[in-house]
DNA sequence: TGATAAGTGTTATGATATATCATATCAAGC
DNA sequence: GCTTGATATGATATATCATAACACTTATCA
């Protein structure tokens, strides 16, 4: 298991290799990665952070278009819906997928003094969580797990505060 | 374990009950369950169900008077923090505790059909993750598990339709 | 090539949340 | 009594996040 956001490394590589599987991705399941969706996706990249949507659409008109909300909006439905990308519901904010193509139950550790989202990934609910859903009647479809605390580096800052 | 929210059952009681063991509960912790603090609470538990900000502001002004979104954003920021409600970040809504005053990690089962949550517990992220959060150098501080999914009401609801 | 589905551009609006400043309330100490 | 400080409330305005609706274009495929 591999966990991704609080270390710097150098994205070109990075970006160029996701584009790559996603568009392999859709090629494969007969989905259109059109030229914004496609844009989306990159701008998420780039970042390797929770974005806003409204700081989509910023980067968006970056290109000399005035892009309207559901531009944004439209492009993250079909990046999350197919496992592209997924949606911070603790920060309304959208996160590139940092396993794409895989099939997998994602987990985020959110620091909650930076912002910064690392995922990783998470056992579907077994033992007494799926039991309690089992005892409830409950058809389980998907887990969103997001874990709250701080980072590596705001802890460290911290402890510079302190000392 | 015991999970809430997916049966019908007389909520006087219930709603008494929560709201005596919330007046305990801050009267022991040296916290003021004022007249607003208290009124939302009554709300929340009298629905039984996660409910919008501008849904309980709509309640507080059947009242009488007109209450601003401050007015229920401040009383809900009192109650959750204290651990008297929990914030549904899947739906942007809020729902009385289901077991107040006792020190707890939630989960919620949230039907994508009616919007129905039921309050469970999960333990606090061990294991898997845990490591992984451990391996990230992350403090872990608070873990928000929504396990989204179609309740019981809502699956007969679909074999009737289908049969 | 024409029918149909899928995607886009654009306008407007809905829904959720917070910043800010003024005021009230109350307990503690002089 | 009066002041002070802490906590809570009232009220206005605005920021932020998200979608409905409709006209138009592009992709896909029989």
């Amino acid at each position: 298991m591999e966990t991704l956001g609080f270390t710097t490394h150098d994205h070109r590589a990075c970006i160029v290799d996701c584009v790559a599987a996603v568009e392999a991705s859709c090629k494969e399941a007969g989905l259109q990665l059109t030229r914004a969706r496609r844009r989306v996706l990159e701008i998420l990249l780039a970042e390797h952070r929770a974005m806003g949507a409204y700081d989509i659409l910023d980067r968006l008109r970056e290109d000399g278009q005035n892009a309207q909300p559901p531009v944004a909006y439209r492009a993250l439905d079909f990046l999350v819906g197919n496992g592209f990308a997924h949606r911070i519901e603790r920060l309304n904010a959208f996160i590139a997928c940092a396993h794409p193509a895989e099939n997998h139950s994602p987990a985020f550790l959110i620091c909650r003094v930076c912002d910064s989202v690392a995922e990783t990934h998470a056992a579907p609910s077994r033992g007494t969580l799926g039991k309690a859903a089992k005892d409830a009647g409950f058809r389980v479809e998907r887990t969103v797990l997001e874990i709250e605390g701080v980072c590596p580096n705001c802890q460290e800052a911290e402890t510079a505060d302190a000392g």
